[in-house]
This record gives structure tokens, C-alpha cells and sequence, in this order.
DNA sequence: ACTGTAGGCTTACGGTGTAAGATTGTCAAC
DNA sequence: GTTGACAATCTTACACCGTAAGCCTACAGT
């Protein structure tokens, strides 16, 4: 198959950074299911195997991609509001993890924290001590908070919605086939969904966090 | 290897139903990653092929096991108190998802909803709507209470929990390579979760809803 | 110039989901 | 009682997966 001796310069060698920056666009490109090692190696010009001397398996690609989404996550700064500074941090992390609909269910998948999460986990549990909440507190806090976060994102990235019109066309076609009359507040919750949103409207992932954020600042 | 010839008598016939509630078993035994159709279909006796006359692919076998669970959800009641209601049904839903530890994810998987998902979702929103909630409210009550269900879950459930005993070895280990200087809220973090819990104290998962249904209140 | 090694390639193994078709067991109609 | 139909089961096969083991070759250090 190697018809010309590649020479070094011919091609650009491997390496790990360039192994999971291809394997991000792939998940990006196709979703997750679609990242093999085959895939992953022919993306790159190269064979399956040679992959693995840059990378020890392919659980250490997916937990290598985690962890560099996690490392676009805006992390708060120190601030008086301690508030206003959490919800950009929590807004971020939603924004970052609905560009990549692979990471969060790989974030949840239960394999060892990687140093950017750790980080990220750190400055939130921070944030909240500096605020003044009490050890306990932070703890609930946190949970709340990033079980939110964690939440919608899979809520929203679950039902891997297309386009907008994509997503009429396919409420309006689910509406159709519902039993109205058996469930028809789940019909109104379909119409809700369908409805122009305002523009001023607070999109909906903040209308939860807020909820939680102003109930934390009530039991501070 | 059918050795003697089997009549009909000599075992159970397959079906549906038991298909499923032999993947059942085995996702709860060995995980959501140990249900492959030649083990599943070991663990009935038969032939992977066999299971195709009952069950349309895999992926029918994924879904009908994830409306199984749905099942299991204690549904709210028409009730003057609607948080109570609510509470009870949430609490429910996070008992049954932990009790099945791979369903939180098959349900964010973006399959389209099971009858008895639709039921959950109608009841919930139905309950939102009695206690008086707009049209709108109740939209993002629901979104922000099932994020919170589900992302509780699927970080309760990320980090496989096994026993106590075991779990407080991990994060012992876990402490001890922590960077301590570096991350010193996540150390106190970790310490929280070590320290013995009072048995009066609300159970995690019931901060984060309360937070949310006591917010929602104020809102109403 | 010699040699060790790093980074690529080849082959192979046991696993996966499932399409296509052969085989069997059961029962209704004649 | 025989036949035919049909449904359930099994067999075989294919294309894919992750990865272990080993080969080959070009360069680096001495």
C-alpha cells in the first residue's frame, strides 16, 4: 500500500493533541457513535493502530475530548456577586457543552475527574464559600447547581434537535399522532413549545438556574 | 447441539415480555454495556437470531426496557397540595432510576417517548397546571424539575457507586493524589461527602427539589 | 557506521448487531 | 392420517468494532 517512502516532512507527523482535536471534530461532525478508531485513523491519513502510540486506548481519547471541553467552560472570577458570577459560569458551561451534544453524557459516564474538571469543580465550591455559604451548603450548592446544568443540557441535546423548522416540522407531526384527549396538557406543553418565543424572554435553561440561585441566596 | 428434540412443553416460549425482562435483569446485573443480543439471548436459552421474532432490533429492546422503568414512577395524584404531589412523584422517579442505574441515560438518549413517558410528562404538567400555573410557568417547571431529577441521577449514578465501605476508600485514594494546595474547596468538598451522615439530614437529592418547588411557590 | 528506538503498518482474534435462508414444531383443513 | 401452512427457532455469513502482537523502516545518538 505504501507506494512512496513517506519521509517525515511529507506529512504531518501524530500526535496525542492532533488524535483528539480529529476525534472532537469527528463527534462533532457525526456524534459520538460515529468516532471509531478505524474512522478516527482514516480521518487522519493514517491506520487504525497506529493511534495507540499516542494514545493508550480509546477510553483515554473519550475521556481526553471531555476534558477539553470542559477546559472551554468560563470559570468564575473572584467577585463581590457571587450570584452574577455563578450564572456566567453556569450559562457558560451550557453553551459550551450544547456545542459538543457528545460531552455531557460523557462528562456523566463515571470515569476519573480529569484536572480541568477538578478545576472547574474547585472555583464553583469557591465561589460559594467566598459567598459565605457554610461547608454543608457549598455541598448541596453544588450538587443543585451542576445537576441542573448536567440536566437540561441532556434534555436538550437528548432530543438532538435539528433546525428550528426541522423541529416544527416534527413537533407538529408528534402532536399529530398524540391522543389529544387523553393528555392534553402534554398537547399544550407541545403548543407552548411551538409558539415564536420573545425574543426578551429569558431563555429557559436560566429560568430553572435562577430559581436555584435565588432560593441559594435566601438560605445564605 | 439440540440434542433431544425439545417440545413445547420442555420450555417456556419466548415472548416479548420476557424478553425484556431478561435484558432487564442483565443491564441491572452487569450494566447497560453487558445486554448484547447473543448474551441476552444465552440467558434465555436460545439463539441470538430467536430474539428477532419478538423484539424488532435493539434499540426496540432499549426503548421497551426504558418505558419498563417509566412504569415504575409513583404518577401525582390530584391533590390540594401540589408540592407535596410533586415531591412524592419526583422522589419516586429518583428511587426507580437508581434502582436501574443504566435507564436515566437510555431516556436522555433522544429516542422518541414512550407511551408511559408521555403519561409521566401529562400527569406532571397536568399538576402544575391545576395548582394554577400559566401555560408558560408550567412549561419551565417541568424542564427545570425533570433536569434536576435526571441530572441528579445520572450523577449519582455516573460515579458507580459500590458499597460505603468502598466508596470511602476511593475518595480517600481520591484525596490523597489531590493537588490539596491547589484545590482547597474541592478537598472540603470530598471531606463533606466523607463525613457520616445524619439520618435526620434531607437526602441530597431532596435540597436541590425543594429549592426549586419552594422557588416555584413564590412564583405561582 | 552501528544500533536503538519511535512511529508507522499488517495481521489476527474475539466481540458486536443483524440480513438471509434452512430447519423444525405445531396445528388446521381435508 | 396426511398434507400444507405458518410461526418460531437455528445456522451461516457479513461488516463493523477495539486492540494484542509483531514487523518494518527512517531517523537520532553514539
Amino acid at each position: 500500500m505504501a507506494i512512496q517512502p513517506r519521509t517525515k516532512d511529507q506529512r504531518e507527523p501524530l500526535s496525542r493533541e492532533r488524535v483528539l482535536r480529529a476525534a472532537i471534530d469527528l463527534a462533532d461532525a457525526g456524534g459520538i457513535e460515529s468516532l471509531s478508531m478505524r474512522r478516527l485513523a482514516q480521518e487522519l491519513g493514517v491506520e487504525a493502530m497506529s493511534l495507540y502510540h499516542h494514545v493508550s486506548n480509546k477510553s483515554d481519547i473519550l475521556s481526553g475530548i471531555a476534558d477539553m471541553v470542559v477546559e472551554e467552560y468560563e470559570l468564575p472570577e473572584p467577585s463581590p456577586d457571587w450570584k452574577a458570577s455563578i450564572r456566567r459560569t453556569a450559562i457558560s458551561a451550557y453553551r459550551v457543552l450544547l456545542r459538543h451534544p457528545w460531552a455531557a453524557s460523557l462528562l456523566l459516564a463515571g470515569t476519573t475527574p480529569s484536572t480541568a474538571r477538578l478545576r472547574y469543580m474547585d472555583a464553583l465550591l469557591g465561589t460559594l464559600r467566598a459567598a459565605g455559604f457554610s461547608a454543608d451548603m457549598t455541598d448541596h450548592a453544588y450538587h443543585a447547581l451542576d445537576s441542573h446544568i448536567m440536566g437540561f443540557t441532556l434534555w436538550v441535546t437528548g432530543m438532538n434537535l435539528p433546525s428550528d423548522e426541522e423541529f416544527d416540522a416534527l413537533a407538529t407531526g408528534f402532536l399529530a399522532q398524540l391522543p389529544a384527549d387523553e393528555m392534553p396538557h402534554l398537547v399544550e406543553h407541545v403548543h407552548q413549545h411551538l409558539k415564536p418565543r420573545d425574543p426578551d424572554d429569558k431563555p429557559e435553561f436560566e429560568f430553572g438556574l435562577d430559581l436555584l440561585l435565588d432560593g441559594l441566596e435566601r438560605l445564605r
